[in-house]
DNA sequence: TTGTAAGCGTTATCAA
DNA sequence: TTGATAACGCTTACAA
């Protein structure tokens, strides 16, 4: 059976307080007996057990990730961000996915309190208010990844992109490419931060050309392909169609190129289009997708790195040394806006 | 701060053993006191600690998921399939990823040993030697995920897609649109199960046909991208090329297509291409991609599940009525073997 | 129907 | 340098 502390204790002749400093590295333990019962303790399989350490220390070094869907490739490689650094600082990470429920939110976040987490982070999803009342319960750090809701408690940040920033990059590179006439996809979402930001930086890069932000040119989506798709009618109807378009994210702009394809417009030459996130499939598509890149892993190393600073903060009962983190996107020029041949 | 049962108790006027008895429905309790003392947990804001309950029950009632990463986006939708049906049976999901080094899985394992974890489920990866000694130690119940090593002990066991019928499936649809001359691209890799599996299942369907197996039509590539679009000049320099080629796994298909799109190829009127896995690039590449659709979140579902019925039989010591599990990929059709006119 | 007491595997305090 | 002992929060005989 699996060894314990006081087994160890009972095989070396000593007792188990004696194998705890041992196995801690306690200096003030006899080398000679320390350096027994260490190899005592790997002969015998023995394997410290991180709930009754928990129970004592106050502690789990464990912190739970609450994901809509971890099949979302950009949440996924976020989580990766979160996952090694993580490991890296001898935290494990519990996985909870919410599927964008609100009841099953509201149980993950139960569950993550009884394991005692001692930090939790919560990547994208609209933080509704039967939640956060929740996460606010939960006495722990938070960081929110990607998400504009104000800060709760006194140990709540959150760490995102620069949404407005990634639409002003994304709208000037086109206006740089000589378009007058640009169009905006939104997520067709109100009150969605993301997609105000983004649009707000479209607005920015718009004006600083002296062109203006027509509302005419600004088209639903939903933030999926099909809502890209749909779009596309739309956006041939006006007798002087836009030129280019910018769209709030990947999937809308790729669902927009496949229509555009069926309708035999050519990209960028008949319409040119960017995207926002870097999702991987933008550079698989033909013509490859222009996009606004986000820092993905380093989002998720920030928000890791931001929950343990907060973390230590809180065990000494300290304020925390910490702001909200905004990083910066990296426009990618393919093809989608400059064609193969330039 | 944190209210625990003996707090409960004793603004309740009762004994901590009570308060234990009316939270889990003892049928003893009586019910006035039970509903008084839930209804004060609640006020209470009372959450039970999950490690102290896992140090005497047991059991944890958490799984530990091994990948190489999450961001593989093949990986993260078996994930969600695991971590789905973990939540509907109170399980949760520790997430340890290994990057592939031996190191890392090695501290992975030993983590999850500390978590004391009720179960594992490895996914990917060829199970080191070194690895797979250390599973055994964990001495809980392993669910191997599309992998073919031998099942370990007892309570080791394994789900994944059949790779041979898969390979049969996607050569026969080549067979069937009248190709003579199929080429195979394999991951390149000496002992590689899932790629030995995949071209004999291209074997049998060759031979079926009265067609021979020719070891000149099997090309290495790596299995990533640009394995396949490595591949591309071999495949087309023999005097009598093949006119279709079935690739290990998609990513080296979405490779071999866009050099063949480079080489001025038409895919699929002068090589038709079918790749294996059904990533979500498949169904967004010019022209998009025949494959063998793996049920990435049913075989999640299916191996939790397996855990599941062996956790369970492992407490009650019996043997556990389990098997191998062979799930069965799908011909999913599209562009790059039958073309859009069609 | 309830309370007392033991114990799960640790760490930490205090004596020796 | 080491050993008793208490404590963490919980479940579960055993007694009352």
């Amino acid at each position: 059976m699996k060894a314990s502390i006081k087994d160890i204790a009972r095989v070396a002749g000593v007792s188990h307080s004696t194998v705890s400093r041992a196995l801690s590295d306690s200096p003030v333990v006899n080398p000679e007996t320390r350096a027994r019962i260490k190899r005592l303790a790997r002969e015998m399989g023995y394997s410290p057990d991180a709930g009754a350490r928990g129970l004592v220390m106050g502690r789990t070094l464990t912190i739970g990730v609450v994901v809509t869907t971890i099949s979302d490739p950009f949440i996924a490689e976020v989580v990766q961000g979160v996952e090694s650094t993580a490991f890296k600082n001898g935290y494990t990470v519990i996985l909870a996915s919410s599927g964008a429920e609100p009841e099953r939110e509201v149980a993950a976040v139960e569950m993550l309190r009884s394991k005692r987490v001692d930090g939790v982070i919560v990547t994208a999803s609209r933080v509704g208010a039967l939640y956060k009342e929740h996460l606010t319960r939960i006495e722990v750090p938070v960081v929110l990844l990607n998400n504009h809701g104000e800060s709760g408690g006194p140990y709540t940040f959150s760490v995102r992109v620069d949404d407005r920033h990634g639409g002003y990059l994304a709208t000037r590179h086109l206006v740089e490419r000589g378009h007058r006439r640009i169009a905006y996809v939104s997520v067709g979402e109100a009150g969605h931060s993301s997609d105000r930001e983004r649009q707000a930086g479209y607005c920015q890069a718009l004006t600083e050309a002296g062109l203006p932000c027509d509302p005419a040119l600004v088209f639903a989506g939903n933030g999926r392909w099909d809502g890209g798709e749909r779009v596309l009618p739309l956006l041939c109807a006006p007798p002087e169609p836009p030129t280019a378009v910018f769209c709030f994210n990947d999937m809308t702009a790729v669902g927009l190129l496949r229509s555009a394809r069926a309708a035999g417009l050519s990209v960028p030459e008949d319409l040119a289009v960017v995207g926002f996130d870097d999702i991987p499939i933008a550079s698989y598509v033909v013509p490859s997708l222009t996009t606004i890149a986000q820092p993905k892993f380093e989002l998720g190393e920030k928000a890791m790195q931001m929950v343990w600073i907060l973390i230590e903060a809180q065990r000494e009962t300290a304020t925390p040394q910490v702001h909200d983190t905004i990083l910066q996107g990296r426009l990618v020029v393919r093809e989608s806006s400059v064609g193969r041949s330039e």
